[in-house]
DNA sequence: CAGTTAATTAACCAAATAGTTAAATACGCA
DNA sequence: TGCGTATTTAACTATTTGGTTAATTAACTG
């Protein structure tokens, strides 16, 4: 499961949000929505395998936090995106510019 | 239709890499792909809807190139959730310095 | 140990999604 | 005009997804 795939659904978007508040507990979580606990569980389940949350046990909690890592995954992937963008105009402004230098044609 | 929900499919994404490297027609992008021109057509829509390709037409062709919109909203959205974060992270430090200084002071 | 609380798993259902082929649209050209 | 090319829309199908309720696992408490 990736982490694209785990951004794609606005409750578990909201639940980052919750999170970035602080850590909370399984059911604190699910008190914020309408729907279920179990459905709340499988979107915690699916954040964590995305890495966008951490998983901590307290007896028969479970506790859950905002994990930066997968946040950091998906910004690496759009920097990445962002750079071939630049490289690709770098080197079209270099190819115009050699163009330049050389002589004046018609192409 | 949203950026995230655009993002969570693999070949999308790919598509994207691909068109880091310069804009091409549709036919150009369905190449790349083992799947149909109207499957590739499909995904260009939804890249359009979220905001992370344009749409130029030339004559019978339609050229898509990256758009950094898109690109800079999903970036806005993880740079708000680590703020918040960091927030909380800073707010916790000044409630424990709080209660230092209080307590040197009543000692 | 019996009972309570917390969370997940199991089994199932409706809706959304990604894919297909075939038809339709739009443009350039002779 | 009509033909060929480029692309999208229509109609349909299989799979995935997000949700439900009921059962299960696990840990504390009296």
């Amino acid at each position: 499961m990736d982490v694209f795939s785990a951004l794609a659904d606005p409750t578990r978007r909201e639940i980052l949000c919750l999170l970035g508040k602080g850590p909370l507990d399984a059911s604190r979580i699910a008190e914020h929505f309408d729907v279920t606990k179990p459905a709340i569980s499988k979107h915690l389940k699916q954040l964590h395998a995305g890495g966008l949350v951490t998983r901590t046990v307290d007896a028969q909690r479970r506790i859950y936090g905002l994990d930066l890592n997968g946040l950091y995954d998906v910004e690496n992937w759009i920097h990445e995106r962002r750079e071939a963008w630049h490289a690709r105009l770098d080197s079209l402004q270099e190819f115009l510019e050699a163009k330049h230098g050389h002589k004046r044609r018609k192409d």
